[in-house]
DNA sequence: TTTTGTTGAATTAACGTTAACATAGTGGCA
DNA sequence: TGCCACTATGTTAACGTTAATTCAACAAAA
């Protein structure tokens, strides 16, 4: 029942040219008349010529594909970088190939498998705590990466990521020059390399202004997924013994927003927030949220470049690229209800 | 400077067997001795071997790959599927890749050439409006495929779906059983068949209950995007002529609940809102939502297990399955103010 | 003893493509 | 006229795997 596919061969037998002959044509060599060249091109249009991947990869060693590891397609985030990934290696004739670990963190290394296995061009891995394993893994086996998103200590590989330090800090002396003096900190899940620099940036911008580092209170992110899980925010907030709100992600920043809102405290009037991803920044039908992201260069884009040119040049040495980052304000902060 | 990947001749040389000796080993050929067998696949763990999918699948046609092609990773109703067909294929052996066309419609086309190029076992295709094209030219090169989530008329195909009119019609007598008489129904963008499926259920369901076709008053999509695009929910929601909303997807419902929350008005108190997806059902972090989805069977698993089966066997006539839905009742809706 | 069957493995030929090399035909130039 | 360089194409061999076929060794049956 399944059509056959048309291979190169058909199309040399339709036209009367030799295999290699097609080949080079379909691939635009430039040392094929330009007669013989369109006349291949066109019998493989009529013929529905879709190339094989497979084979051309098997002999070429080239697949054209670029695998993107993923903790977890929910986290909007990872979804907003890999749009822009798509779009960029797209745009360089390259194929991007999704896997997902489903917050699996075992099926990481399955995952690398897959893509060594499928023979892709190189990888984009988003590296989550505790899978510096994997990663050498990848190493090891000659496969092409680029980490994002993540600082991962002592490995010597390319790596992307925002400065997650000076973010905390900027959002530390944000909040602190508009006057606010008591803070609550929401930390997330994962002790990731970005929640630790975030939180350390902030305190330093405390110890900065003069307060003393005891005015921040840190919610384990533990106590803040539990909260989430049994709709208990509003008490996880309680008391208001502070005037401005520092979360670890926007995805956080949102509920939170909702159960202050609800407790009829206004933002900002009562409270400031401000947190980290600047997500959803072009989706309007989010609330506004002033928020700390990567300054200019786009990580995605970059990740992107910093791969194809791993590719091409191995012996590269590794690039370590930690972005400038600045804050989006998106009126979630202003001066506390005290000195207005 | 990349390192060489074992094959199956490096692991034949280094115990003393034919390649296909070693292929036939780590397939779990029965027809070895089991000393052999073991032999080799110590030998092949302790090198580090990789199959190669290229080669594999080039040779043998399969490569145990299958590729879903979604519109948009930003849809969560999508994202919780793929998850769950994720899971169910790999409990199979087998790999999803995920192939996301960005919104873009032509890019459908190129994205399934990049499947056929693959040579992926199969794909799961989520349907969206006047596609039918790229659906047909699937089934002209014989790829295995199941449509999922919609309904394309006159398309003799396999095909997984909820029955959205039945949907529309619980909604619509859910709402007229608790007393409702006036409704706001928020249309989704695409006139895709749930859209209109479900409207006309719901229509249904108001003219069984003897009420006339005008109480329910209808906001075409395009406003409803528009109005999240410029944040004009709450105009659009106003005048409050309407005591039931029905949304045409939870991710519209949920910044409606917002908006709605935000001028002080009360669900189900105020005014009762229902939707469709049963989204983040399981994630507490998002506000409670009653919600209309299918009832038991898994439209992932599902549409896993018929692909499988397609691809076993390709004569199969066609099915055309259309899953049953219920109310997840999660407490948004009430009786109408006025008779409470 | 010869024949037959069984087991375990090797050999060979593909899959569709591309890279390297080979070759035939042309035109230019001394 | 002979030689070279160049252009346009063909031939061959590989990529790593698997399927089909063949083969060798041995045991059991006649």
């Amino acid at each position: 029942m399944r059509a056959v596919r048309t291979t190169l061969k058909d199309i040399a037998n339709a036209c009367g040219y030799s295999v290699n002959t097609v080949s080079r044509a379909l691939r635009g060599d430039e040392r094929l008349s330009e007669a013989t060249r369109s006349l291949i091109r066109e019998t493989a249009g009529r013929m529905g010529y879709i190339p094989n991947t497979m084979a051309s990869s098997l002999r070429s060693g080239r697949s054209h594909m670029i695998a993107v590891i993923v903790n977890d397609l929910h986290n909007q985030h990872y979804c907003d970088l890999i749009n822009r990934m798509d779009r960029e290696l797209r745009a360089r004739n390259y194929n991007l190939m999704i896997l997902c670990m489903q917050l699996e963190d075992e099926l990481a290394e399955k995952l690398i498998h897959t893509a060594i296995s499928l023979s892709v061009d190189g990888v984009l891995y988003f590296p989550s705590v505790g899978q510096r394993h994997y990663i050498e893994y990848m190493k090891d086996n000659g496969m092409p990466f680029v980490l994002l998103d993540r600082r991962v200590n002592e490995l010597n590989a390319d790596t992307v990521r925002c400065d997650d330090e000076q973010g905390g800090y900027l959002a530390g002396r944000h909040l602190t020059a508009l006057g606010h003096k008591r803070f609550l900190f929401l930390s997330g899940m994962e002790q990731s390399s970005s929640q630790i620099d975030r939180l350390s940036g902030f305190r330093r911008a405390i110890r900065e202004s003069g307060l003393r580092e005891d005015c921040v209170r840190v919610i384990p992110g533990v106590q803040v997924e539990e909260a989430l899980a049994h709709n208990s925010l509003a008490a996880l907030l309680d008391p208001i013994d502070y005037t401005a709100i520092v979360s670890f992600r926007d995805e956080v920043a949102y509920p939170v927003m909702y159960a202050l809102r609800g407790q009829r405290i206004s933002i900002p009037g009562d409270v400031s927030i401000i947190s980290f991803d600047n997500l959803h920044a072009e989706d309007p039908t989010r609330p506004l949220l002033t928020s700390i992201y990567s300054a200019d260069e786009n990580i995605a884009a970059l990740g992107v470049r910093m791969l194809l040119e791993r590719i091409e040049n191995p012996s590269l040495p590794p690039r370590n690229v930690v972005l400038p980052v600045r804050i989006y304000d998106h009126g979630t902060t202003a001066p506390p209800a005290g000195i207005r």
